[in-house]
RNA sequence: GGGCCUGUAGCUCAGCUAGGUAGAGCAUCUGACUUUUAAUCAGGUGGUCGGGGGUUCGAAUCCCUCCAGGCCCGCCA
């Protein structure tokens, strides 16, 4: 049976609690589903981002695990919600690289009182956190948006605030037992935001009684603070438990820098029982996200890969299932190169096996990963697949979707395409397009070229294989296999051989000596193009 | 220094909770087809389960130990 509840609280171990089984291939979000759901009929899980710079690929594993875990719940029948924290309210750490030098002045302030640095949004916390909650948005995460800056506006923190107050000596005493560090005898679990400044300072503790407490800003200020309002904040170790016992949350996914011991789980757990009297959730700590063959690829563009480039490049289906199909104790290497089409591959070969229930015990976990991924929205039927990897191929061919989809209607029948069908294969062109612009190597990518490319030298066999090779297509079906066998037959008969054959075509069309298969290439542009480019190459003088 | 995660086929990973003759996909090779290139189908090759001990009739699986990689212990997931 399951033996979660027992082992939930082992801090030796937090990530002992995902490799609980209790049976053979059930899926991880299953089992922490299940227990979930006999402890509560209304589960909360948590989950949330610093929006203080910009946002990497991790914060998307967060933001998946949570929806998994609640989807995983809402199909056992319970009232669960996901809440998603925005920490709008921490402070700007540091001028990071990217931003002004304007923004030193910044350094210090809640980043939601601070400007927008393109201009656009509303604030700093807006401008880092908007392409963020998009993506969240077109990966199914079903959450509620919660500011925090909003619940220090309202008070929320209130009781919790006067709680570290009247039990400061004791919370000093518990970061020291817990976390192993030297216990600081000033150690502020509150911190004002000077009226003046707008900068972060320390609280006069002596000064305190509810709900106000003095400040002696180092701008020269001696200010109060209402700790009812927001005017300022609980520090992050005192802050997470804090939101713990105003939501009641059952269960919050966390990167593993929280989960070390000493980290800020296992102190916030004991604050969590000892200071404001509530059971910690149920923790979810998961390994980082690591980008493969970073090295090289950070030349070429300057930048790394960041979530707002994954998000952009794998289609959101794909990517939810990316972090399902592993336990979230396993590290991930995201591979940006070719990977990625093999990701698709796998994605769609899943959904395959999903709808004809034919895959073996070692599938059977990815393909309740495939199933997880839809976030209790699985389609009826097995949608219409266009893999990745002719897509490549297509949106090399067109620039607009409605000329890609031209294309594409030569090799594929899409007679029958629903408009869902449009919209997935609309947004696998686009993650395909920018992957193409920004992430791809060379060697899959081409352009069709207009004219004959220049530099291309052709020999009087090069012309005469040419001829024969129109001659055979001009009254042929225009069809993938048909093509590739007049190619194959002519290439053969031809002095230059098959070989060379195949050099001229993707010469004349790309101006490369290698391309997609010449096949299903040639199918999905138009007959007449094609045979018109080589003829006019046959009779040219070069 | 303390702690966590990981190590299974060339690659990405299942399998370990409750020990019972090593599994998938991709890649590669070969063949459907008189079509070798980045589309499709079938089949094959491929691993002393990081090393070494121990428990056991039997260990990828449990225990001990060592090695390697990654990460955390300052509010970057």
């Amino acid at each position: 049976m399951f033996s979660l509840i027992s082992t939930r609280h082992r801090t030796e171990n937090l990530f002992y609690n995902t490799r609980v089984r209790a049976s053979i291939s059930m899926h991880w979000a299953d089992v922490i589903a299940k227990d979930l759901a006999e402890r509560s009929d209304h589960p909360l899980i948590a989950t949330g981002i610093s929006p203080t710079g910009i946002i990497h690929v991790g914060s998307l594993r967060e933001a998946i695990t949570g929806e998994s875990i609640r989807s995983a719940v809402e199909g056992l029948g319970k009232d669960v919600r996901l809440i998603y924290l925005i920490d709008s309210f921490d402070p700007l750490r540091k001028r990071y690289d990217f931003l002004p030098e304007e923004y030193e002045k910044y350094v210090g302030m809640p980043i939601c009182r601070i400007p927008c640095p393109c201009g656009k949004h509303e604030n700093y916390a807006h401008h880092f956190v908007q392409p963020f909650l998009d993506a969240v948005d077109s990966l199914g995460v079903h959450c509620e948006i919660i500011w925090t800056h909003e619940l220090y506006e309202q008070g929320k923190f209130a009781e919790c605030i006067d709680q570290t107050f009247q039990k400061r000596q004791e919370i000093i005493e518990i970061l020291h037992r817990i976390s192993g560090k030297p216990a600081d005898p000033n150690y502020a679990p509150y911190d004002p935001v000077c009226a003046k400044c707008g900068r972060y300072t320390k609280p006069l503790f002596d000064t305190y009684k509810f709900p106000y407490v003095e400040y002696q800003c180092s701008c020269g200020y001696h200010g109060k603070a209402d700790v009812r309002k927001a005017d300022g904040k609980l520090t992050w170790r005192l802050e997470w438990p804090a939101k713990w016992k105003i939501f009641g949350t059952a269960a919050e996914p966390f990167g593993k820098d929280h989960a070390a011991a000493g980290g800020s789980y296992d102190t916030g757990k004991v604050i969590a029982k000892e200071i404001y009297g509530i059971e910690p959730p149920f923790p979810i700590p998961y390994e980082f996200v690591q980008l493969k063959g970073v090295g090289q690829m950070h030349k070429s563009l300057g930048c790394s890969v960041t979530g707002l480039d994954a998000i952009r490049m794998t289609p959101p289906e794909v990517l939810n299932y990316l972090f399902l199909r592993v336990l979230p104790s396993r590290a991930i290497d995201y591979d940006s190169g070719l990977g990625i089409l093999d990701m698709a591959d796998e994605y769609d070969r899943m959904e395959r096996a999903y709808f004809s229930h034919e895959y073996t015990d070692a599938e059977a976990n990815s393909v309740r990963a495939y199933e997880i991924a839809q976030h209790n929205h699985v389609p009826k039927e097995l949608p219409l697949q266009v893999s990745c990897r002719h897509l490549c191929n297509v949106v090399q061919m067109a620039d607009t979707f409605d000329e890609q989809m031209k294309v594409l209607g030569r090799t594929v029948d899409l007679t029958d395409a629903t408009d869902r069908d449009f919209k997935r294969i609309k947004r696998r062109c686009d993650c395909v397009t920018y992957w193409l612009k920004a992430f791809a190597p060379d060697k899959i990518k081409f352009s069709v070229s207009p004219t004959i490319p220049g530099g291309t030298k052709l020999m009087m066999n090069d012309k005469g294989f040419l001829q024969s090779l129109v001659s055979r297509m001009n009254d042929c079906v225009w069809e993938p296999e048909v093509i590739s066998g007049i190619i194959a037959e002519t290439g053969k008969i031809s002095p230059i051989g098959l070989k060379n054959a195949y050099k001229v075509i993707y010469q004349l069309l790309i101006g490369k000596t290698a391309g997609p298969r010449l096949g299903t290439f040639l199918a999905s542009m138009d007959k007449q193009f094609v045979i018109n480019r080589f003829n006019q190459a046959a009779h040219s003088d070069m």
